[in-house]
DNA sequence: GATGAATGAGGCTTCATTCAT
DNA sequence: CATGAATGAAGCCTCATTCAT
């Protein structure tokens, strides 16, 4: 990785951890190019204004959950259940951990910057609905090896939205309760959603 | 109601219609008071502070939401899953209506606002779970009663907290993809995760 | 007393008494009101504008210092330097009651207010310098029963300012430090500047 | 000079004359930005507050104070009484000279600010406080060679403070009376003072 | 005479962004 | 490529004051 391009993704590092931490409109610029080490004249040689350092972060942010999350928990030739059940298990010790640390359960970045930002750049709402649609691919691959013969296609998507909505109001629950547990706590829910194509 | 009470909800209600429609920061307190009619420092004679006017949308929220939404759906004596079925129907309803008048899909209220302020207006975090939390107890009553004898009291809280991640795993979609319609899309998964009771 | 002149007065020793613990602009017309237990309507029925007031406050300070502090100290038939003596112990005693009470040491309400207001409000300054020349006025009623008879009036004049200017300056010294001490302090310089003219 | 160090200086003399010509509250920062032809945001990148420009003037405004008067009074080798007698000329002249120019008696700015800001900015007063004190190590200076062989440091340490007080007892008057002879009319004063320990 | 309600103007501060070296 | 320095615009909030009853 060349010199530059270490410099980029320690901004975007930076900014996905201080947006992530609070909002995107209660960090500033000058915080950001400060945890990263850079001038904030050379962060806007990076990128072209917050809004696009954002948009950076909503891809960088894709990245690492489809690398963490999801190709973690198909690694092993496992079953469904078992897949689903390691989904929720990273997720919820990843949450644990940072809460244990920072004091603070974030909830899911993906959520906080669409309900903060889907309005106001909508390149940013647009790639979380990207990320969003990969996420449901991954859970497509958990319902379609058990699913009913007899089932459609159709309902297994609908299966996998609902998954991702499972896991999107366990987040969210996980930020206004402060509390990580509620992920766990919705899997029971995601197995019976799972087990209704079976 | 006094002067006084009126110019109070006028700006509340302006507030609210604002945040809702963009973000908390993407809102000035000169655009409320303007849309609310009144000087600034009108505005700052009822409410201390932004963040406090934030507090006050969240508690006026609340009670829009029960009176409008699971007031409403309880209202007749109807089965539980109709009553189940009409608090997914007005939602949805009320959010075609705005998406008609504005183009946009805004999501929810609650949701919205507990993922940009959480971290930085506590209070705001707290009136929201406990908003959530009355919401939960609606889905109980819905739950109590087609639910089987041995079931306990610990299983239907677990499915009315499941009830609640439904529905804002539902706006969030909503928002997120821009299609109100998400939220329809997602009363199947409530259905059914009411019949694990059955 | 009328009710009206009760009302007004207690306005003034409000202010004169918030303008003391702080200064005039740290002081809002709001907080006068509320202090007075007054609308803040009413009390611009009594005063033009908060710069009347300060006026106001400047010359009721006159008449209490003039009260408390220099008639006190001729009420007795007694010496010179008795009186002198007097004068710095009253004033010290009131300092540092009022420290032990706030833990402030306020200064000179005349100095304060000079020093602020001097150049905004001309007023203030001037019923000021008239205060400080009828202070003079009993310094000179100190001096001339002592004074060496081939001294001059001329000499007596500048005796006495410089003891007005004595105490200013153990006033400004009693608030810089913190340190209503700084009072009695000045007692012997002005015992010696005194004793020139014997 | 760094470009930086020669803004931030600008900003600092601006400031101080304007703070001087009325007082801390009567200047707002926007005046002083424009007086000293930078931004308002450029301001706050020198100072973090008004508060601390303040205390950057008040600091400032001591180097400036032993400089010009007290290092200027001690230049050559003179006697005490002569000593004395420059400083008192030098603050004289510079004052009548800032009164033809502007009309204003402005008094010594040390005496303002303390008596404006000792209590809401506690940092200017203790700056002020040490600037007192370093004004008394040179009248000290000015003691010592002439004292009274049996008279003790204590004496001197009096005799030191009650020439701070003197001078800004005349200062307070030069800016009550709005008449800058009143500096040197606190002269015979201070040198009476001092024969006290001869 | 008293007051609840309202307000224009302006306060301090911070923002995202750019210039010039 | 990097950065020290600068900035227009806008943020939230508070002020002294007045209106209308």
């Amino acid at each position: 990785m060349s010199k530059s391009a270490i410099t980029r993704q320690r901004i975007i590092e930076t900014a996905a951890t201080l947006f992530w931490s609070d909002s995107y409109h209660s960090v500033s610029v000058s915080e950001i190019a400060a945890g990263a080490n850079v001038n904030k004249a050379t962060l806007y040689q990076y990128f072209s204004s917050k809004q696009d350092l954002a948009v950076s972060v909503a891809k960088q942010q894709r990245a690492w959950a489809l690398d963490e999350i999801f190709d973690q928990s198909f690694r092993d030739e496992t079953g469904s259940f078992e897949r689903l059940e390691r989904i929720y298990r990273i997720v919820a010790k990843n949450h644990k951990s940072i809460k244990r640390r920072t004091g603070q359960s974030r909830g899911c970045p993906f959520v906080n910057s669409a309900m903060e930002l889907a309005v106001s750049i909508p390149e940013v709402r647009h790639e979380i609905e990207t990320t969003l649609k990969q996420f449901a691919e991954y859970y497509l691959k958990i319902i379609e090896p058990i699913a009913r013969p007899d089932s459609t296609r159709t309902e297994h998507h609908s299966i996998a939205k609902a998954l991702v909505g499972n896991m999107n109001g366990a987040m969210v629950a996980s930020k206004i309760e402060q509390r990580p547990q509620a992920i766990l706590d919705a899997l029971p829910a995601a197995v019976s959603l799972l087990k209704t194509v079976t």
